[in-house]
DNA sequence: TCCTCATTGTGCGATATATGAACAAATGTC
DNA sequence: GACATTTGTTCATATATCGCACAATGAGGA
């Protein structure tokens, strides 16, 4: 690859773009320059280039996005197949279980919601496809962490802000590492809390035809209503039967 | 604002990001500057700047977005307050009618889904956050534009594909306009399988307290269980409720 | 195997952008 | 009300990108 297949005026503004993510919706250029760490001149053109096309509004003062930005995300959720494939699995599921059911693959150190069931909400946060979780103390992080190879996790948990969300929450790596151990050996990982108090969840890979996972799908319940002991007699059937089904839709 | 207020290589690229949703998940350099109708070399710069960032893989042959990419378009549902806002009141806005509740804005002339609460799913389409439809065919899309002055619904109308999609869909523009002005009478548009067969529903819009439209809200419901007569008695008094307990929440 | 067609990669001149400093305007402070 | 600070804008110029023309690669077919 050239040195020059390189567009720093393209990569300059999704930084940008970013920038609106971290913080409040609206932005004056000096707010988006210190984000960005981009010189101030450089982020007023990006932005002046967003509300020209329509992505941002500018009020003269400050730029806030419009919805027109979501066709930028929304086209990986259109253009790749496996949300799509997966959606009436997790209706399904979610049905059976009478519990929430969502998909998500991993970025980095978090995992990103790609379809969802809801029944009843029980977090407090809204979970959509495109939200962001951490992934070392999700059970769908835990079970996509488990299948790659022991050095990226390592890598992936020193990259991580290991945060102690609740007294139950997981934060040691050798301890996180071990646990990845027994869910590739057990093939399901469940969380207890450690996100959320209240929350507990129990997720499987999913893998195509050729056994590589590409996605995790999983159950969340109350702790209220379902203790975390009975997660696996509950739901773990349930997850593998889906799994089952999916696998050979699973061309690569 | 200056000529050089424009930064031509990021637009450029937010336009190849676009061309992915157009078509398939993949697409090789070619394939991309003819969506994009812009030079080869141009494109393959943009592609190879994604990939090289981490929003877009490459094989060599083709490019695919990576989950990454989300990050952009949320950004936007995370950094606006409307549908965090909405969300509690969809959920309960859906548990009351026992039908699923969804939030849209207008982008152009589509309407954009930025929160929903789906009970059992119904229609063929999966519909999420980021999610669009037509605005001229969808209730949402109905009381979006007749909020706006006449002028503009009629040109968004010129701009729009009018399809027929059912024999039910209305598509002669004065037809619409017509409906329109009902609809900002009567404060209230109910659809009858026009976007889609077995497929009713009925939307109000969202005020904020100087009672400008900022949002719409709608009930779907299936045909064949709630005849699109009953749809107003039914869900509208719940609309209603919705719609006035939102407004002193949204200030300007 | 050789040819053809389609696609991708590369070097270069013309053109457009990024940079940082200087200036202007707004905002906050005493 | 004057001063200090922050923010937005403009400008000249060094630098990087764009689009073209050409070279290289690869896939199919005869």
């Amino acid at each position: 690859m050239h040195e020059t297949d390189f567009v720093s005026g393209f990569a300059r503004g999704l930084k940008v773009i970013e920038a609106f993510g971290e913080t409040r919706q609206r932005l004056s250029i000096a707010e988006a320059s210190k984000l960005t760490e981009l010189d101030r001149a450089t982020v007023r053109r990006s932005l002046l280039t967003l509300a020209e096309l329509g992505y941002a509004d500018y009020d003269g003062k400050f730029f806030t996005l419009t919805p027109k930005i979501l066709r930028l995300g929304h086209a990986y959720l259109a253009a790749t197949p496996l949300p799509a494939l997966l959606q009436p699995h997790l209706d399904l599921l979610s049905e059976r279980a009478g519990q929430s059911a969502s998909a998500s693959v991993l970025d980095g150190t978090e995992i990103v919601y790609i379809a969802r069931a809801s029944q009843r909400r029980v977090m407090s946060i809204n979970l959509t496809p495109g939200s962001r979780l951490p992934a070392y103390c999700a059970s769908m992080g835990r079970v996509l962490l488990a299948a790659l190879p022991e050095n990226e996790t390592r890598a992936i948990l020193a990259r991580s802000e290991l945060k102690q969300n609740t007294p139950n929450t997981k934060i040691d790596p050798e301890e996180l590492v071990a646990e990845f151990r027994r869910v590739r050996a057990e093939g399901y990982a469940i969380i207890d809390q450690e996100l959320e108090i209240g929350l507990c969840s129990i997720a499987v890979p999913i893998e195509n035809d050729r056994g590589q996972t590409v996605a995790a799908i999983n159950i969340g319940a109350p702790a209220a209503l379902v203790p975390a002991a009975e997660m696996k007699e509950r739901y773990l059937p349930l997850l593998k039967e889906t799994q089952a089904a999916l696998r050979p839709l699973l061309r690569r």
